[in-house]
DNA sequence: TTGTACGCGTTATCAC
DNA sequence: GTGATAACGCGTACAA
């Protein structure tokens, strides 16, 4: 059977009540006390109800992750950085993997904030940006931080990485290359990433004084079969790009399979490069260069700020990238 | 402000008791009520406290996903198929992403099972195999289904698929394009399914009376590195298989990825294949063929299982597999 | 068919 | 520092 706080305070020979702020860490109890109690809370292997402590308390010692994403590979990165960070706090992460096309999901938010009284949420792109859910928890009164958010920088904390930075920073990497048509697939619209590392190519090719040929800007949607489709009219061109930069690993990997496709050698013929947020595309096609995001940072950091508590003040905290070079190869002789 | 059962009770001008009737489907409610306290929820949108709820009452409304896999695709689908059968019974998944080299895990388990009161849990390999975890939900009496169990089948309910069936069906076709140097990749021992789908492997050369060459067969960890290395093995024999079977989708991916490295062209010189739990490699490098396994399938009618109440009776589930073929070409000739 | 009284295991409040 | 006691929001048992 399970062991109550009761059973605790018997055997420890104290109270209902200094069980309950030895095990929440309140002032004032005897050092003595404490001990006593901590050793009986081992021998019973006594753990506190998760129902009750929500039900009496102001906590629930639960927080939720919104995750809406094309990869799997993302999903799970961030389940496992936000858990990371939970256990050392003891509290639990319930983890709702939404269809990205559900149109429940406002209901579906508010009915988990009512059922479980989560301390809080955890929202990934494109959720992150939709005005109906932020306006639901700020009405609420709910804390949530967010993960690459897109605007409203100060309504939450959140965490983030300079996308616009990373993909300047690829972009001139290719064009120091001798690269000079290089291919942009980018991400769905609805996520606000997508324009940022767009901006990035557009402002690395400015500076460089290479006009941006539109037809080289194709638009996908962060999984495998977009980057495909992208490549497939960045390959058909009449003069097809010498290079092409993915905004995603799963579109890298699509790109590189319609390459293989088409009898393209890569590198040699064609140079791909990516953003990695999910170290996926990086080991199945090792010539990949890639803009590695840590995306288990990203989450562990987020559950950090959510864990630290009610009245911190809203935090912007950006997480570092790399830069990962698998390729130096030039465009090919004419 | 939460509406609470008091506050719809009052506004449908009925007793606390009877709105929780109508909330949990019992009988002897009078239509007309029932529908007056119906309008009642709906107006206050009122959704009960699951903290509440299992405090008071028998169940938790919750269940838990232990699931400890190296393929986050995998996980993914898990998480997606039961989230899906949860949703129509109002139950909410905990899912915890494990770490496969915890020593924490029967604690972890045990304090999930005391903290959160979950009305069962469903385990994945090869958790469904730890007799140290078997015997504490057994000894806590707590509900649990498992998926792909290598034993104890009558232990609890179940779902899986004919693992020896599936891997003798693809020997079978392997042998039939004409191959008899087939190489085997098989999973981490740990897995009940690495020893079934290597039987089905030997079963079918015996039956196709071909003798199994014990260096054919490379130990693989079910993960794409693994899945390299074994290939690197197998490439380098004196005399290399005309054809690689490989036990998941990651190590495919990784043999497939070795060839490549070691300009050999798929298919052509070298045909591959692979049991497919996650759909992964099946779509990044198109001659693959594969064994497809519904994993989403197999987690939803575990939910299914688990949900259909404690006195259900133990069910084996079996759920069906498909054989895509993408290659049919034979060995090359000499 | 409906309502009343009680208890679930914990935290909050306020005494001591 | 420590301890009684009242909540928290719901289901259960039993009465009406």
């Amino acid at each position: 059977m399970r062991a109550t706080i009761k059973d605790v305070s018997r055997e420890a020979g104290v109270s209902i009540k200094t069980v309950s702020r030895v095990l929440n860490n309140e002032r004032y109890v005897g050092a003595a006390t404490r001990a006593r109690v901590q050793e009986a809370v081992t021998l019973l292997n006594f753990r506190p109800s998760t129902a009750a402590r929500s039900l009496a308390g102001r906590r629930s010692f639960q927080i939720a992750l919104i995750c809406d994403n094309p990869s799997p590979y993302y999903v799970y990165e961030m389940q496992s950085g936000i858990r990371d960070r939970c256990e050392a706090d003891g509290v639990r992460m319930i983890a709702q993997p939404y269809d990205r096309n559900s149109v429940t999901l406002l209901d579906d938010v508010e009915s988990l904030v009512d059922a479980t009284n989560v301390d809080g949420l955890i929202l990934t792109p494109p959720v992150t940006d939709y005005p109906a859910v932020l306006d639901l928890l700020a009405r609420r009164g709910v804390r949530f931080v967010r993960i690459s958010p897109g605007g409203d920088v100060d309504l939450t904390s959140s965490t983030f990485i300079d996308n616009e930075g990373a993909a300047r920073m690829m972009t001139e990497h290719l064009i120091g290359l001798g690269h000079r048509r290089i291919g942009f697939i980018a991400g769905h619209p609805s996520y606000a990433t997508s324009a940022q590392r767009r901006n990035g190519y557009l402002e690395a090719l400015q500076t460089a004084g290479i006009a941006a040929d539109p037809a080289l800007t194709v638009e996908g949607s962060y999984d495998f079969a977009s980057g495909a489709a992208a490549a497939e009219m960045l390959l058909s061109l009449d003069v097809p790009p010498s290079a092409i930069f993915a905004s995603s690993d799963d579109m890298a990997a699509g790109a590189l399979t319609v390459a293989h496709r088409r009898g393209i050698s890569v590198p040699g013929q064609l140079s791909v490069a990516g953003f990695d947020d999910t170290a996926l595309a990086g080991f199945v096609w090792p010539p990949l260069t890639t803009i590695r995001q840590p995306t288990r940072q990203m989450a562990y950091q987020a559950a950090d700020l959510l864990l630290a508590g009610e009245d911190a003040p809203v935090e912007r905290r950006e997480i570092g990238f790399e830069l990962v070079v698998r390729d130096s190869t030039g465009p090919a002789e004419k």
